[in-house]
DNA sequence: TACCAGGAGAAAA
DNA sequence: TTTTCTCATGGT
């Protein structure tokens, strides 16, 4: 169990700081549901700029579907898929993806499905984790999901707010719990952590001189002791 | 040359 | 159960 704590408004200041700064971002960046669903996996581990490059090959290829995807030969699928990294097992995942995809009916189908039920059920896929899964429940299907990923974690463990390590689901949680937000929400305020991530802080130890530095020292008389 | 960047599964301890 | 290894591109 997870509960809202007064450090927690302080990701409630931090959305709005950003937000402020930023402003809204039009997240997922994909032309088709399909298409966000596939950059999800592409984008495990991977900066999005080689991801768009993959996309791209994809696109021109006539791959942005699950049975072409599946139809496609092997050695033209991992060309394809280059310069997302690790372009052989990424294959694998996306041919389980489109498998079960297919499957399950399409899409239509699956926007039937609770949000709790499609959730264990992506997570049964072969290369899907939490953050892949939540990435398409939150950006393909609209679901009030928030997703944790690196850029989550370095902004905020070095804002202090959170020490970085904990347990995904128990980040998710308490940043669910503190917004308090639906779908649209927690779309924009991924998009902006990681707007700011690359354009500010991605190399620095600690947010300062940005529009977040007056968070530190807030946070730093909050956070307990692990 | 070395390091880092939006994970996840398998193997080893 | 937890930790470590593997995968393996491209920019700085």
């Amino acid at each position: 169990m997870v509960t809202a704590t007064v450090r927690d408004k302080a990701f409630v200041v931090v959305y709005e700081r950003l937000f402020d700064c930023y402003g809204p971002q039009y997240w997922w960046p994909a032309q088709t549901t399909f298409e966000m669903m596939i950059g999800a996996i592409l984008t495990q581990n991977t900066a999005w700029i080689n991801v768009e490059r993959t996309l791209t090959n994809l696109k021109r290829l006539g791959l942005l579907n699950a049975q072409a995807i599946l139809q496609c030969p092997e050695r033209t699928l991992t060309e394809a898929l280059r310069p997302s990294r690790f372009f052989n097992v990424k294959a694998r995942r996306l041919h389980c993806f489109c498998r079960w995809f297919l499957a399950a009916g399409g899409l239509s189908n699956l926007q039937e499905i609770s949000t709790t039920v499609l959730r264990e059920k992506l997570l049964d896929i072969k290369g899907i984790g939490p953050e892949t899964a939540d990435d398409m429940l939150l950006y393909a299907f609209g679901r009030p999901v928030f997703v944790i990923d690196a850029y989550t974690r370095r902004l905020f463990s070095r804002l202090g707010l959170i020490h970085g390590a904990e347990p995904y689901d128990q980040l998710r949680e308490r940043f669910e719990l503190a917004m308090q937000g639906q779908a649209p929400l927690y779309n924009e305020y991924h998009a902006l952590i990681v707007r700011h991530g690359k354009e500010v802080c991605q190399r620095k130890a600690r947010c300062t001189g940005c529009v977040l530095s007056g968070i530190c020292s807030f946070a730093s008389q909050t956070l307990p002791s692990s």
